[in-house]
DNA sequence: ACGGTTTCCGTGCGCGCGCACGGCGAATTG
DNA sequence: CAATTCGCCGTGCGCGCGCACGGAAACCGT
């Protein structure tokens, strides 16, 4: 494209504008102490000929020490926002290329407190950038509101407030989400439509988020039931509700919901855990599978992927949104880099047991 | 992590282990030149301490002008190696933040005279590191020699030569592809595969792959067959040819062959060109559309898609298998980094109407 | 005319590393 | 024993830029 031999640098600028290094220096980083002259003459020769200074020396030279700081919930092993913290991992290799470091804060996303402590410790680590994601909105538009004050980039994850200061959003479209989870369920059908009126679906759900009013799955729920009134309106679903944190409970509960409901062909469950009910139809209905459908690439899920017991996995990158959303913010600081695209709604993958191999 | 206060330097280790800095230096690079007392206590230093070297001064004091070449087939708007330039395209910004440029140079991959002189145009750009689609094998083979020879780097996409001078490849499992294909094709009757007697299949095929001996597409037709042996032996399987350099005739091609072989109720084709039968397709099954599978992420098979006449798409991300290749390749020229695997069978990603507009 | 500001500008140093050059002691040779 | 070679090593320069320092005009008031 263009011509890398004779790299122009700044002295170059400065020969062809009759000044000094330092003075295109001054004009270069708006840093005054020039007179109107030499600023014009020193524009037109950089607007001319092309001038792009070079990073590395400019880093050399700067020789900062930023580090971007990531906010997110603390977790478990195998749990849905372990991905995420495998996606910091990742991105510390891309980061660590430009000297930037790493740093995550962790916190309960259950307890309001705890992420009030969390964001003072992060300012504390006087971050170059941040990504957050925000479970608790009112308190995560307070600390936007100081990252802002202070010049702080920041990236949203997951999801994001509905403000305009945060460089990049990376998250998976929920509703299109469900409207694609029904019709993985359904395609089993789909050369034989006339078959659905012998099809009864369970949608397995949290105990605790049977009176949540903030369900974070709620939208995707919606494009399933869209997706079912469109095409099969007449498939009876029926929901039942199991308690993750007592994961003995979960067979009895399943149990009875089988004996209560019998002809149960199709099971879907809308957030991370469909590895925990993945036992139980091992157990319970080990004759005849129901077609499971569930989301998100948890280690547990996909090894019940690959023992059968769930027919699709369809996930959302948890790592990758958050490895991007770092890379995002590295490269603004880095290298100056705008984002392409702001919001980033990322594509969904369907795993199958043959295709989850090299994943 | 670690401390990024007191950067630790070339100079530290040379401190550290009681030498200068030159010889250091000597070590990091395998240069030669050092007695094996200095070696093993540099090597120490090094790794107690933790060093990593500063790549901007080392990009800037070295401050070569490498670049990356790639040797590809040619290709028109819409066709399958249009993808790996693609992919080329993204690499590129990679590459420039690290100063190194992509060339492509292209062959006509029917033409293998057209090939040899693509080789030798190549080796006149003196790349620093080489990616390859080695559609001619034998002569892939020699210029692969001649790059051992003059210790170029090379990777492999798409296909690779069975020896070990490479540095990477990245390409598709295509045995399992095939295997998919089938599962996706029948999960239409997943749930009441007593209809399987009523299901027929027609496979879409290149006149010209009829009487060619090395199809690149066999192994995925293995392991489509080996697919429907195991779960549907009984369902029907017919082949057509059809002439893609004249797409006028397809629509007369696959009329005569549905009117000579009425009930196909599934299509798969097992090379990237399905979008050349969707409007035959669309024309001639208007009413009742056969499920049909295909390959590859072409713009072409991602309207057909968008409309319907496709149900899932099989992609294997030819523009990331050019992307990585190249990354792979300027991460070991420039930050000596080795890759963590050689071979790279990239993940199966399955397209369907519903997960298609955030790719 | 002279001292004191203000405005504007040039120069030198250092960031950490790659590499060429030259040097020094020990081994080898005639 | 002197001359040469060889193995090993240290030093200096430059990559392009940021920034601090100091200095030369120009301007001002007395």
């Amino acid at each position: 494209m263009e011509k890398d031999k004779g790299k122009i640098t700044l002295k170059d600028v400065a020969r062809m504008a009759g000044v000094s290094r330092g003075t295109v220096d001054r004009v270069l980083h708006n840093r005054g102490d020039v007179s109107k002259r030499s600023y014009d003459n020193v524009m037109r020769v950089i607007k001319d000929i092309g001038y792009e200074p070079n990073i590395y020396a400019s880093i050399l030279a700067h020789d900062q020490n930023r580090s971007v700081v990531l906010l997110l919930p603390s977790y478990h092993t195998g749990e849905y926002w372990e991905m995420a913290a495998r996606g910091a991992e990742q991105a510390k290799a891309y980061a660590r290329t430009f000297n930037v470091s790493i740093e995550t804060v962790l916190y309960d996303q259950y307890d309001i407190d705890s992420f009030r402590e969390a964001c003072i410790q992060l300012l504390g680590l006087s971050p170059a950038a941040v990504v957050l994601a925000p479970v608790f909105r009112n308190e995560t538009a307070v600390l936007t509101a100081v990252l802002r004050e202070r010049g702080i980039p920041y990236s949203y994850v997951d999801t994001k407030l509905e403000e305009d200061g945060y460089l990049t959003f990376y998250g998976m479209p929920m509703y299109k989400s469900g409207y694609l989870c029904a019709e993985l369920l359904f395609d089993s059908i789909a050369s034989v439509p006339e078959a659905a009126d012998q099809m009864k679906v369970a949608l397995i759900r949290i105990e605790r988020d049977r009176n949540r009013k903030s369900d974070p799955t709620a939208t995707r729920r919606e494009g399933f039931f869209d997706y079912m009134t469109e095409h099969y309106p007449d498939v009876e679903i029926r929901s039942v509700f199991i308690n993750p944190r007592d994961p003995e409970s979960i067979v009895g509960t399943l149990s009875a919901f089988f004996t209560a409901n019998p002809g149960i062909t199709h099971v879907a469950m809308f957030n991370s855990r469909i590895h925990l009910i993945a036992p139980a139809l091992e157990i319970l209905r080990a004759g005849d599978m129901p077609r499971a459908v569930g989301f998100d690439n948890l280690d547990g899920n996909l090894a019940a992927l690959r023992r059968g017991s769930i027919r699709y996995l369809i996930t959302q990158h948890t790592d990758e949104q958050t490895r991007l959303a770092v890379n995002s913010l590295v490269d603004y600081l880095v290298l100056n880099k705008e984002p392409e695209r702001r919001d980033n709604y990322m594509h969904m993958d369907i795993l199958s047991r043959n295709n989850v191999d090299d994943y």
